[in-house]
DNA sequence: TTGCGCTTGAATGGATACATTACCGTTTGA
DNA sequence: TCAAACGGTAATGTATCCATTCAAGCGCAA
């Protein structure tokens, strides 16, 4: 995989090690930070695909041992984000075009399925927080305040349908793909989660639904045409800092 | 957690040492094997919910040190089938009722959606296959070999949708159930899986995804009486040989 | 000049040893 | 007699060290 051709991204020390403290100083445990740390870092865009992951550099830079990053490798490389072979290391895993497609198709069928599930549960309690956590969002700037309260407002929604497994998948599924997109430039979907909010406000599982499904056919068409023609968008992988990187407003 | 009166399962070292064998003859790594052997000795009941899984107790049966087992209970608790807690150590996780029932759920969601997709699709060649599957599965009689026929078959049909990550949630989802239900006693139902066989062969989409849907109805409505009703069948907690536990086949 | 093979280096996989933490029993005081 | 604090014990968390393995690079031979 990794040759001497193919030079892979550098490491931004710097944003990784404020990161790290910023985890650090949660009272995380040693292994809980690295695995934090690492994780946003691949999901935030500070650690490219197709960057090598050396444990021991890793180690240096979070100031800790082999040990605890080892272990947040392997979780990482179960949760799909690295990939990592025997004796060769790891890298950040970077997504296929059918992957991302595979994950809308799947985002579609289970958040559609959380929709119907938690309109009939909706409290007022919970319609004032998810306003809230709306206008948040809607007011939000600053990509990855923007990207952090979006997943807030629907985690929200999704989570008053009572289903601890179902919001959990969404949310990784969501992340995921989140992180593939901040590397490409897409079309400004504003109005998207508007309507969705609104179906959402008035009750009508069958227009928000109808909804999403539409939106995210339309993402699927967008990126198989970005991803699969040549990919023509692309960022430069890694070195610009993250506010220069225009919103990944399509998910 | 586990309190001094609340006796923990004991572990059947010697059948445990049985499955690490096997593993290690495969070939893995020796985290592989360990990984392997504990989350079958999970799935299959050598392993009781409720039992303490100490690191050295672990790495003593399995003849290895702890650093793999540590990786190995890692990603079991990522998977959800142990539970961690920092010094106080990892014990089988025990699903309750309410998370069984929310992985039917899911279940049919994402098995029907896998059925949709996948009719289409399929060619001459992966119904020979999943024939054959078929029959393997309706003729074993050993319960344990039944339990891997029976996956071996619905993984070979759904796997026909092309849908890695789909396939790989349903797999990971029926393994669970298949583990709780061992060590309740339900209702035999033989005939579902021929029903539902059948209406894939007849490329009847609608007829399939229906039994799905309403078997899977029947078996939470069954669950719920027996999970909530004080548990009335439960099977001895461990020691028993498997061969004398009754199918779970419901699932 | 090219291809095969050995050597060598660097990275990960695994084992042993030490530090830390939580629980539980005991003791001591009111 | 009860409650709270303290210390012992046992488990996990972490660090250091050794073994293994892969691959790149060099050399030799055809």
């Amino acid at each position: 995989m990794e040759r001497r051709g193919t030079a892979s991204p550098q490491i931004d020390v710097e944003r990784l090690t404020d990161l790290t403290h910023e985890f650090q100083a949660a009272g995380l445990s040693v292994k809980e930070s690295a695995l934090e740390t690492i994780r946003w870092a691949i999901l935030r865009g500070v650690l490219a695909p197709s960057t090598r992951l050396r444990q021991e550099d890793l180690a240096a830079i979070l100031g800790t041992s082999r040990i605890p990053i080892r272990e947040a490798l392997r979780i990482l490389e179960y949760e799909g984000l690295v990939e990592s072979e025997a004796h060769r290391g790891s890298v950040v895993r970077a997504l296929e075009a059918s992957e991302i497609e595979e994950i809308y198709e799947l985002r579609t069928v289970l958040e559609c399925h959380a929709v119907r599930v938690l309109i009939p549960l909706l409290t007022d309690v919970d319609l004032a927080d998810i306003e809230r956590a709306y206008v948040d969002m809607a007011d939000a700037t600053d990509p990855d305040r923007h990207l952090i309260l979006r997943e807030q407002f629907y985690l929200r929604l999704y989570s008053v349908a009572s289903r601890p497994r179902l919001v959990g998948q969404i949310a990784r599924l969501r992340l995921e793909v989140a992180r593939a997109l901040r590397w490409r430039l897409i079309q400004h979907s504003p109005t998207h989660h508007q309507i969705f909010y609104e179906a959402i406000r008035d009750g009508d599982a069958e227009r928000a639904t109808a909804e999403l499904a539409s939106h995210y056919r339309k993402v699927t068409a967008l990126l198989r045409r970005f991803l699969r023609d040549g990919e023509p968008q692309r960022d430069p992988p890694i070195g610009g800092r993250s506010s220069a990187i225009p919103h990944p407003e399509v998910t």
